[in-house]
DNA sequence: TGTACATCAGTGAACGCGCGTTCACTGATGTAC
DNA sequence: TGTACATCAGTGAACGCGCGTTCACTGATGTAC
């Protein structure tokens, strides 16, 4: 029984973490207050400061922390979607199919991106959170260009695309796709415009 | 030399709301300040309050003038596509072009996507702004996918592709390719996104 | 093993500032007779 | 044409509330000797 309430710091921080990142997905970041944060958290204002020095810390911390969470789900349906086959073109294919089934499978829409969120605020932050997201997005392309390079290696291109749109595609299809999901109180939007996609970078590589 | 201030009531008004939207596209609704609009403007805060009745009527007329605008220039660009010839994959692809080539003459990134910027802070507004969303998207896909059908007469696709999806993918593509141009500080993203939804419509009808 | 000190994870009270909103009032322009 | 009234497009002062931030303090746990 010793030990039962360790260090519950951490915990604690992780807590307002979660709330603020849905919070500011549905309200945005000036919207969301610390006052409601530590109140869903259990904690005084003063609790919050002791975790972040200030409300620009915590906007950092948001976007560093849902960068790496994205990069780790990235790397895991990839790798999964390598592990069947080693055909950079199938195995693309079949990291979008499981992108589009994730999301699929969630329970409502997508909570959102906290990239576009924050892009759509930018004049709050400092240079710390945009380059953050700046970094972000750069990392993906990079990944997402890779592949196409690969592929376009073995099957040369039928369609005269630029590899490093098509990289960006993938991105601007998430983004788009979550917003059109929002406002269209439809779930299956996002999925959809996934496996559309999909169709796409399949027919720049095979022919229709 | 009579009359040469009629009412500049009016024209008050549309500044105000100028300003608001651009503030609004930087930083987000919550952080936008009357009091911000009024010192831009040159008028009291009692004078923002003759305009509207407080910041939420606000939201609602942003909002529906912003719609308002995209339609016009939507209904603008297709009447200038179809205006050279009556085939309908034809004027579809070159109202693409024009819009590519619309937001690549910018003088800097797209402003942004007030729908987008809303939908990541819809808490904050009541039925009456997001339903003005709803119907703003779905005018949009009903447009779009008008042209899809018309086309895919004349035209057998291809690709097994919902026509309704490519519909919306046109949404998707604006909006996503809006955030990605803003993250990564290219003006250049947004049009060659365009450019390659319009590689992809030319796919599906046309095949590589 | 006991004791002293340090660190962790907060509490509680107070702060000033800016925000959205209200209210009574006003001067210029337009309209009816 | 003059006069009375209405409307337009605001002004100026005040309001209370909630926000982010600070500061002095605290009790529980961990570490050194």
């Amino acid at each position: 029984m010793l030990q039962m309430l360790p260090r519950k710091g951490p915990a604690t921080r992780e807590r307002i973490l979660e709330l603020a990142e849905s919070a500011v997905l549905e309200k945005g970041f000036a919207a969301t207050s610390i006052e409601e944060l530590i109140v869903a958290a259990g904690i005084t204002k003063s609790g919050f400061f002791y975790h972040f020095k200030d409300k620009g810390e915590l906007a950092a911390v948001l976007m560093q922390r849902y960068i790496a969470h994205n990069n780790a789900v990235i790397a895991n349906i990839f790798a999964r979607a390598d592990a069947s086959n080693e055909d950079p073109l199938h195995g693309f294919l079949v990291a979008l199919k499981l992108f589009a089934e994730m999301t699929a499978d969630l329970p409502g829409t997508h909570p959102g991106c906290l990239g576009a969120s924050f892009c759509y605020q930018d004049r709050l932050f400092g240079p710390i959170v945009r380059d953050l997201a700046f970094e972000g997005v750069s990392t993906w392309r990079r990944v997402f260009l890779g592949r196409l390079t690969r592929i376009a290696e073995r099957y040369p291109p039928r369609l005269p695309v630029a590899l490093g749109a098509l990289a960006d595609m993938a991105n601007a299809i998430m983004d788009g796709g979550i917003v059109l999901s929002r406002i269209m109180r439809d779930k299956a939007t996002l999925p959809q415009q996934i496996m559309l996609y999909r169709d796409f970078v399949r027919a720049v590589f095979l022919g229709v």
